[in-house]
RNA sequence: GCCCAUAUAGCUCAGUAGGUAGAGCACUUCCUUGGUAAGGAAGAGGUCACCGGUUCAAAUCCGGUUAUGGGCUCCA
C-alpha cells in the first residue's frame, strides 16, 4: 500500500488475500490476489466496527476491572458488546466509557495478533477471571488454534481481522445500554449490552445520526396523535382506540381488500370471538398456546377469546358434506384475534394484543397446492403494488425437526412453494428448518422507519389441523379424504399494516387512502356559502372532503391542513367564487392554479383510481 | 415475562438545595375579513400516573403497582 501511495498506506485497515480478509500484518508467502481494504469498503467498515467493539471492551475493563467480557459482534450500522457486571451500567457510565474509548484511541495502541492452542487459551482466560470467554473457547473444537488480539493491556479472543492500531478508530458513539440474556436464553443471567455505532469518518457518523433523527419523525405512533388517528390508554394495554380519521383509513383498506378477494374467488365469513375451551382442546391450542390466550368464564363454562381464526373456519367448512368438486374452497374473514403477548413486546400498532387479521383459509387437495400458492402470490403482489410497496423481503421456511405429516407430503409442499417463488422470479431466501410443525410457509416482511422488520403476508401449509378437527371431503372414488389447509394473509393484521403504511409514507397517505382527501378553505366569510356548496358537491361524488370556514387567515389554514397531511387544499376567495373555480394547492406546497370544481373532481378521481401505481400524466 | 429508563395542562416540555406548579401550542371570549405554512388581546385549564412510607411540609426522597419507551426473549 505504501508503494502505491502514502495516503493509501495510512488508510489501509486490512487486506484481502485471495479473497480472504486478513490483518495488515499478515505475511504473504505465495503469489496471491491482493486488495487493500480501507474504510470505504464494506469489509473495512466491518473491521472498524469490530475493532471499535474491542476498544469498548478495553475501556470497560479499565474503568470496571470486575466486569467480565463476553461477546461483541458487528451489527447493522454498528456493534454491541455484552458484559457481565454486578450492576447495570448507567447513562453516566456510558459517557465515561465513551470518553475512555476516545482516550485509548488517541494513545494509538498497536493491535497485535497471536495464536494459542485451545486448551491453553481456556486456561489463559480462566486465570484472568474471564469465565464467559473461557466457556466460549471451550466450545470451540480442541484441535483448532485460537487467535488472540492484544491492544495495550487488553487481550480478547477474536477471529479478526482488526485495524492495525487503535488510532484508526474515532468516529463512533455509544448509543444505549440494555439487558440481554447470556447466549440469548431467557433462563440465563442478564448481561449488560452496550450498543454503539462506528463509521469511517466523522461525516458518515453525523449522516447516520441525522438519519436516525429523520426516522424518528416517521414513527407511526407520532402520526397517531398528529393526524388524530388512534390512541391507546392504560386500561387497555396493547389495544387500539380508533378515532374517526383512523377508522376511515381502516375501513378504506378493508373495502379495497374485500373487492380484491371477491374478484379472486374468496367467500367472506364471520365467526365468534369467544368459543368454549373444548374446541381449543381439540385444536391443540389449549395444550400448546394457552399461555397466550385470554379466557373468560360464564355460567360455569370456560371460554377462550380466539387467538386465531382457523379452528372456527374449519367449523364452517364442516357444515354440510363437501365434495372434491367444492375444492378449492377459499374462506376469508377480517378476524379479530386476541393474544396475550408479553407486556414487554407491545409496540404501537406493530405489536398489539387485539388485532384484525385479513385472514383466509383455502381448503384444497394436495394436487391443488401449487396452483393455489401461485394464485395467492399474484394476488398478494397485486395488493402490495396498489399500496406502493415494492421493497419486500420474501422467505421460504422449510421443515423443522419436530413436525407432523409424511415426508413425501413435505417434499411436495416445499417443492410447490419453491417452484412458485422461482416461477414468479421473486427475490427470496431460504430459512431452512424454520417452518411450523404442521407445514412449510412463505413469509413476506417489510422494514419500518428504524430498520426493524415486520412480517406482513404469510402463506402456511397445514397438514395437521383439518384432520385433527375432522374436516373432510368426498373424493372422486367416493372415499373420505382430509383436505390440505392453507392459512394465508396479505396485510397480516390491519393494525400492523397501517403502522407500516404510515411510516412508509411518512404520514402523507396517498389520496385514495387519506382520511380527508381535500379541504375547502375560504379567505373571508363572503365565500362561505359557495365553499359549503363546493364541499358538499364533492362529498356527494363520494370524496372525503371538509370545509374550513373558520375566521382565520388563509396562511393559518394552509399551515394547519398541510401539517394534517391533507392531499389537496382548495382555496376559495372572491375570484374563485365569481368564476366558479377552486384554487388547488397540494400538501407538498405546489400551486396547481385555478380550475373548475368538476376538473378537480376528475383529477382526484384519476388519482384515487391509480392508487399506489405510477400516475400517468394526461 | 426479564433488564434499564420514563410518567407534570389536550399536545410538546421546563420545574437545578423538599415550602401546596410554569412556558409554547391547542382551547374559550373579544377584536381583526386578511390571497397560499402561525394576526392581536384577554381568559379558563393540573389530586404532578396510581397506592403506600419518611417529613412540620413531597411533583421533588424511599418502596410497591400500572402504563409507556429502548433492548432481550417470544412471535402458531
Amino acid at each position: 500500500a505504501a508503494d502505491i501511495g502514502p495516503g493509501l498506506a495510512k488508510a489501509a485497515l486490512a487486506g484481502k488475500v485471495d479473497g480472504k480478509l486478513v490483518d495488515t500484518s499478515y505475511q504473504i508467502e505465495n503469489d496471491a490476489q491482493l486488495a487493500i481494504v480501507t474504510g470505504r469498503d464494506a469489509e473495512g467498515l466491518d473491521v472498524i466496527r469490530h475493532s471499535t467493539a474491542h476498544l469498548l471492551a478495553q475501556a470497560v475493563k479499565e474503568l470496571f476491572p470486575d466486569a467480565q467480557v463476553t461477546i461483541g459482534p458487528v451489527i447493522e450500522d454498528g456493534f454491541y458488546y455484552d458484559f457481565a457486571y454486578k450492576r447495570p451500567f448507567t447513562p453516566e457510565d456510558l459517557e465515561a466509557i465513551e470518553n475512555k474509548m476516545a482516550e485509548l484511541a488517541k494513545q494509538n495502541f498497536d493491535v497485535s495478533r497471536s495464536v494459542m492452542p485451545r486448551d491453553e487459551a481456556v486456561d489463559y482466560f480462566r486465570d484472568m477471571g474471564e469465565e464467559y470467554k473461557a466457556e466460549i473457547i471451550a466450545s470451540i473444537p480442541a484441535n483448532e488454534e485460537i487467535s488472540l488480539y492484544r491492544q495495550g493491556d487488553f487481550v480478547d479472543l477474536c477471529r479478526g481481522p482488526h485495524v492495525p492500531s487503535t488510532g484508526h478508530l474515532g468516529s463512533f458513539k455509544l448509543m444505549k445500554v440494555a439487558g440481554a440474556y447470556w447466549r440469548g436464553d431467557s433462563r440465563n443471567e442478564m448481561l449488560q449490552r452496550v450498543y454503539g455505532t462506528a463509521w469511517a469518518d466523522k461525516k458518515a457518523l453525523q449522516a447516520y445520526l441525522h438519519r436516525l433523527e429523520e426516522a424518528e419523525k416517521r414513527d407511526h405512533r407520532r402520526f397517531g396523535k398528529v393526524l388524530d388517528l388512534f390512541h391507546t390508554q392504560e386500561e387497555a394495554p396493547g389495544m387500539i382506540f380508533w378515532h374517526d380519521h383512523g377508522w376511515r383509513l381502516y375501513l378504506q383498506i378493508q373495502d379495497y381488500l374485500r373487492g380484491k378477494l371477491r374478484a379472486h374467488g374468496y367467500q367472506e365469513i364471520h365467526t365468534p370471538e369467544i368459543i368454549d375451551r373444548s374446541l381449543w382442546e381439540k385444536s391443540g391450542h389449549w395444550a400448546n398456546y394457552k399461555e397466550h390466550m385470554f379466557t373468560t368464564r360464564s355460567e360455569e363454562r370456560e371460554f377462550a377469546i380466539k387467538p386465531m381464526n382457523c379452528p372456527a373456519h374449519i367449523q364452517v367448512y364442516k357444515q354440510g358434506l363437501k365434495s372434491y368438486r367444492d375444492l378449492p374452497l377459499r374462506m376469508s374473514e377480517f378476524g379479530s384475534c386476541h393474544r396475550n403477548e408479553f407486556s414487554g413486546t407491545l409496540h404501537g400498532l406493530m405489536r398489539v394484543r387485539n388485532f384484525v387479521q385479513d385472514d383466509a383459509h383455502i381448503f384444497c387437495t394436495e394436487d391443488q397446492i401449487q396452483d393455489e400458492v401461485s394464485r395467492f402470490i399474484d394476488l398478494m403482489f397485486e395488493v402490495y403494488n396498489d399500496f406502493g410497496f415494492t421493497d419486500v423481503s420474501v422467505a421460504l421456511s422449510t421443515r423443522p425437526e419436530k413436525r407432523v405429516g409424511a415426508e413425501a407430503l413435505w417434499d411436495k409442499a416445499e417443492g410447490a412453494l419453491q417452484s412458485v417463488l422461482e416461477e414468479k422470479k421473486l427475490d427470496w431466501h431460504l430459512n431452512p428448518g424454520d417452518g411450523a410443525f404442521y407445514g412449510p410457509k412463505i413469509d413476506v416482511s417489510l422494514r419500518d422507519s428504524i430498520g426493524r422488520t415486520w412480517q406482513l403476508g404469510t402463506m402456511q401449509l397445514d397438514f395437521s389441523m383439518p384432520g385433527r378437527l375432522g374436516a373432510e371431503y368426498v373424493a372422486e372414488d367416493s372415499s373420505r379424504q382430509v383436505p390440505v389447509m392453507l392459512h394465508r394473509a396479505i396485510l397480516g393484521s390491519m393494525e400492523r399494516f397501517i403502522g407500516v403504511l404510515l411510516e412508509h409514507h411518512a404520514g402523507s397517505l396517498p389520496a385514495w387512502l387519506a382520511p380527508v382527501q381535500a379541504v375547502v378553505a375560504t379567505i373571508t366569510d363572503r365565500q362561505n356559502d359557495y365553499a359549503a356548496e363546493v364541499a358538499q358537491s364533492l362529498v356527494d361524488q363520494g370524496f372525503r372532503v371538509d370545509a374550513d370556514l373558520r375566521n382565520e387567515k388563509i396562511g393559518f389554514k394552509i399551515r394547519e391542513h398541510t401539517i394534517g397531511r391533507v392531499p389537496y387544499l382548495l382555496v376559495i376567495g372572491d375570484r374563485e367564487m365569481e368564476s366558479g373555480t377552486v384554487s388547488v394547492r397540494t400538501r407538498e406546497g405546489e400551486d396547481l392554479g385555478s380550475e373548475p370544481v368538476a376538473a378537480f373532481a376528475d383529477r382526484l378521481q384519476r388519482e384515487v383510481t391509480a392508487r399506489g401505481r405510477v400516475i400517468l400524466e394526461d
